[in-house]
DNA sequence: TTGCCTGTTTGATCCAGATCAACAGACATA
DNA sequence: TATGTCTGTTGATCTGGATCAAACAGGCAA
């Protein structure tokens, strides 16, 4: 892959041509460059050309992200007290359980877990993160961090102070009631997860996460039907609440039964209809 | 018990004078009306007295409730806009899974539970709400509630209309931030009630939940070793991924290991520290 | 007092998923 | 190109908790 987008680079192989052109396309991180280099400066903003690219005004992912539905100047705003662009490379932390909450951290680009750790050594996987979703909000009741967060992939977030998103929100109420929705939308998934982990079958559940995760590419602009796994069969099941090993097989009984296709990471839908009625089916 | 307050009322026998005292101390419920009487209005504030005695700032939960950390005159505001005690009835919803958001409530007396539906009739208890505590959050994002809230006792509710709520944290910074603490705060239980489902086994998800409700009775002031339980064994068991034979021989079990002592819902922890100490032993 | 009705306890048996084990790819480094 | 280390698959066996079943206790209405 080329460019600065290596979202795709280590499954290229397995996706055809049209599918690789599609996922490109709704995150364009060159296209957007150019067309503000013929226009010099944003007539709104007093910003320059290089900040203008990765704004939020500018980032294709502005209408799931934080500054949704923020007016022009509002979002300027709130470009100027995020810092755009931290890297973080496959398997370093973001932060880690304990470290006090400075900022909260939007995904740009890549894939991140959050995992709740247990004194014993036991680790849960509390969630998987991708663009345009909003890590540390668990950290601003207690001031510190109750997981770690690690990147899957080489990912970049937008690190946004806490302290002056709070202020500003309260200047901003757009801002602020986007905010208070993001925080909820994550209990709501946490009930969710609930529902899952305490009255689902082994089956059921990683119905329900292929289903998920589907509609979360789907929501990107991605194919909803053909997406490549960033985790390991492990960090699956340790969502799941299951070993491994019940994942794996769980792919295979799919498969063998024509729901979907698995190739290791790679994984096309063939019958989400299915997929859907297979959840529900028990108790 | 008398008069509207029988929090306790089955329970009472175990706890002495000392307690009960306390435990009725700060919520009085028909103590204000008599004196509203007697006063006519509150010097520094503009209302009348039979207002004020279930005011916030007279409440005994406000340091554990939203209006936590508020100003007198702040706390006066918040008021303005709460609607107090709003009865709920044993086994009454609250409101229900797929209605709109109106208010948030916030737990004066009794206790509730919230539970997650699933299209089959399966349902998941995601959470038991005591004294102090803030419903409804998870219904901010979609603007319908994502549960069912329903009474396991009578009990009474602040309704906070969340759209008045969120004008007003605007203006009181304590208040924003500490409604934020409190979704925060349930981002971060829903975690740890995660990691207990997808990690731990029968007995330590149990003994969790013993020390989780110890801890939160002790927050408000009860024993933190003797309480009574609100909920069936089958509603344990929804909320801890368990089937109520299995609540049931873990209880029993705890009983025979000199643990703690049941008897039907009344609980005692004999030793809370080898309880403590259940909990990480597995894996 | 009787007779539900709901909730709880306890025993016997079953089974979904865990565990143990062997092996096969994929990928990284030299 | 070889080599070692993760990651994933599949089979055989085991087991914690589910399921099925029976009996019982407490609350409450008639």
């Amino acid at each position: 892959m080329h460019g600065g987008f290596h979202y795709q680079r280590a499954t290229s192989a397995n996706l055809d041509a049209s599918q690789i052109r599609y996922k490109m396309n709704p995150i364009p991180d060159a296209l957007p460059l150019i067309s503000s280099v013929m226009s010099t400066v944003h007539p709104l903003r007093n910003v320059s050309v290089s900040q203008l690219r990765t704004a939020c005004s500018s980032c294709s992912l502005h209408e799931l992200c934080l500054p949704a539905g923020l007016e022009a100047d509002e979002m300027e705003q709130l470009d100027r007290i995020v810092n755009r662009k931290r890297p973080v490379k496959r398997g370093e932390y973001l932060y880690r359980a304990g470290g006090a909450l400075q900022s909260l951290y939007a995904v740009r680009t890549g894939f991140l877990k959050s995992c709740v750790l247990h004194d014993d050594g036991r680790e849960q996987v509390a969630g998987f993160h991708m663009m345009g979703e909003l890590l540390g909000m668990d950290a601003i009741g207690s001031g510190k961090h109750m997981c770690d967060a690690v990147a899957l992939e080489d990912s970049d977030v937008c690190e946004i102070p806490f302290i002056e998103l709070e202020q500003l929100s309260r200047d901003i109420p757009a801002l602020q009631r986007h905010f208070h929705r993001m925080m909820s939308r994550e209990i709501a998934r946490d009930y969710g997860v609930m529902l899952l982990l305490g009255s689902m079958r082994a089956e059921e559940r990683l119905a329900a996460f292929l289903l998920n995760l589907s509609q979360r590419f789907a929501a990107r602009g991605y194919s909803a039907t053909r997406f490549n796994l960033r985790m390991t069969r492990e960090e699956i099941g340790s969502y799941l609440g299951l070993k491994l090993e019940t994942i794996s097989r769980a792919f295979s009984r799919f498969q063998t039964e024509g729901l979907i296709t698995v190739q290791n990471k790679s994984i096309e839908l063939k019958d989400p209809e299915r997929l859907r009625a297979l959840i529900g089916q028990g108790a």
